[in-house]
RNA sequence: GGCCCGUUCGUCUAUCGGUUAGGACGCCAGGUUUUCAACCUGGAAAGAGGGGUUCGAUUCCCCUACGGGCUACCA
């Protein structure tokens, strides 16, 4: 049996972390399998659900890399399908018309609260024929079996044992005759063919619900998958009010894809010790049965962690792809075509150092900038009149050294021991001189990127 | 209220009855160092509480506490 999967957010707002990861989670299971991967949104509050969250739900995933099979479907539009399923439960006597009022039915659940007993309504049209139903609106209802119990197989939280007593005759279609979200799922997913339901815990009691539809319409179950939902920092659940940030903040703020990738998987699913990996081990690795029971927390500081390694690691092609987008979603400017080869040069020695894209592009400012450097703040205090006349003294002496790493080296310690100062003395200065900054990549590598002409012309300015 | 789920260092986690309870992030100390980052060495740091079961419980069972979810003609 291949492998189905499906992500299905309602388009409410964007895509925020925990609906990542849950997608994530999907994305993995399917694609390590050879299996497919669907999207589907749910849209069918039609006044909450907007086309702007819709498309930012799509960015984000397409951010994230996380393609899927076909088109999106949409919920809502099957709506016709959805009754059709309840009205063939109605034929098959599976389900009945109820004509309870909500006035009714709010008075039946306030009595039996107020007599200690189960506030599950129970409605007096489950057997009422329909020769004697009045000429009134009605809700369908399913009929809920009234004993034994339903086993929620979990392929995270275990065997999860509901008495059906617990169970009431939802509805299934409202009185205007759309369908209920609960309907709506059971039926696309199995139109859809979703054979794995990967999805947050707060949907493990409907699975039970859910399956109450599946078996009265002899379908198969699909496996089971509740994980568990992401905390903020403080332990309260990560909310779209409670400072979830939406998956695009997390490429404006710089961190790689696949780090975000990384650190997302990590989050709550483990492969022993496993910290760093590939997409590739990951897409090997990734089964249900690692994946924890309990929330986890977001946690800024391992993201930036595994965001760093994953600059350091990745190629520098896809990481000069990466930063482009970087610019484009965070509204800044692209590189010019000068500045593209610069920082191309500059990458190999800065992609070690920085965690994150932006920290990347910093430090490669001095490949990306042209002269006259202006130094920032910081690095101009490094360019005090002692510092300027000894920078005045070493140019011409740089004039005439080989230019490869090991001839400049040797060529500043000398400098600098005639000087009768340590080399990080002289550093300060150079690194004013070479990039206005006052953090940057190694001096011997500023100036082998840079070349021969633009150094000493950079050293020449700053002296002058 | 009823039902369901969860609980190992600050955080993410390993452990699938027997371990000095391991790793990672972060933190602290030291080292390296040309700023930043990285790196090296060392350190502090955990089984919510209480009962069982067992020769032996972090691990299995029960209770309590705490946290979360569901209980809609929301999704």
């Amino acid at each position: 049996m291949s492998v189905v999967t499906r992500f299905a957010p309602s388009p409410t707002g964007f895509l925020h972390i925990g609906g990542a990861r849950t997608a994530l989670f999907n994305w993995l299971y399917a694609r390590g399998r050879g299996g497919q991967f669907l999207l589907r949104i749910e849209d069918t509050d039609r006044e909450r659900s907007t086309p702007e969250a819709t498309a930012a739900i799509l960015t984000g995933l397409t951010w994230l890399g996380l393609d899927w099979d076909g088109d999106p479907i949409s919920q809502f539009e099957n709506a016709d399908r959805h009754a059709e399923v309840a009205h063939q439960l109605l034929a098959e006597g599976k389900a009945y018309r109820c004509f309870s009022t909500q006035d009714e039915i709010a008075a039946f659940r306030e009595k039996a609260r107020a007599e200690g007993r189960s506030t599950l309504f129970q409605s007096p049209w489950r057997d009422v024929a329909e020769a004697n139903h009045p000429d009134a609106p009605s809700v369908v209802r399913i009929k809920a079996p009234q004993s034994g119990e339903t086993i929620i197989r979990d392929q995270v939280q275990g065997d999860v044992t509901i008495r059906n007593d617990q169970l009431d005759d939802m509805v299934l279609l409202r009185s205007d005759g759309t369908p209920v979200y609960m309907l709506a799922v059971v039926v696309d997913d199995h139109d859809m063919g979703v054979t794995h339901v990967i999805r947050g815990d707060d949907h493990l009691n409907n699975a039970a619900r859910q399956m109450m539809i599946y078996s009265a319409m002899g379908w198969d179950i699909p496996v089971w998958a509740h994980i568990p939902l992401i905390h903020g920092p403080d332990g309260k659940k990560l909310s779209k009010r409670h400072g979830a940030l939406g998956a695009q903040e997390y490429q404006i703020m710089g961190y790689p894809a696949a780090g975000m990738r990384n650190y997302l998987a990590r989050l709550g699913w483990s492969h022993g010790d496993d910290e760093f990996f590939t997409d590739e081990q990951a897409l090997e690795w990734f089964d249900l049965s690692g994946i924890g029971k309990a929330p986890a927390r977001f946690d800024t500081k391992k993201l930036e962690h595994l965001s760093g390694q994953h600059v350091a690691s990745t190629d520098p092609a896809a990481l000069q792809r990466e930063v482009a987008e970087f610019l484009a979603a965070s509204g800044k400017p692209q590189f010019t075509t000068k500045q593209v080869s610069g920082f191309e040069a500059a990458l190999p020695h800065v992609m070690g150092r920085a965690k994150t894209l932006p920290e990347l592009i910093e430090k490669s400012y001095f490949a990306l900038t042209e002269r006259p450097i202006t130094p920032d703040e910081k690095s101009s205090k490094s360019l005090d009149s002692v510092s300027i006349s000894i920078l005045r003294e070493l140019t011409p002496q740089l004039q005439t050294v080989r230019w490869d790493r090991e001839h400049l080296e040797a060529a500043l310690g000398a400098f600098a021991e005639a000087q009768n100062v340590k080399f990080g003395k002289l550093a300060g200065p150079l690194r004013a001189a070479l990039a206005g900054r006052a953090v940057t990549p190694s001096v011997f590598d500023m100036m082998l990127v840079l070349g021969r002409d633009e150094s000493l012309a950079r050293l020449q300015e700053a002296s002058a």
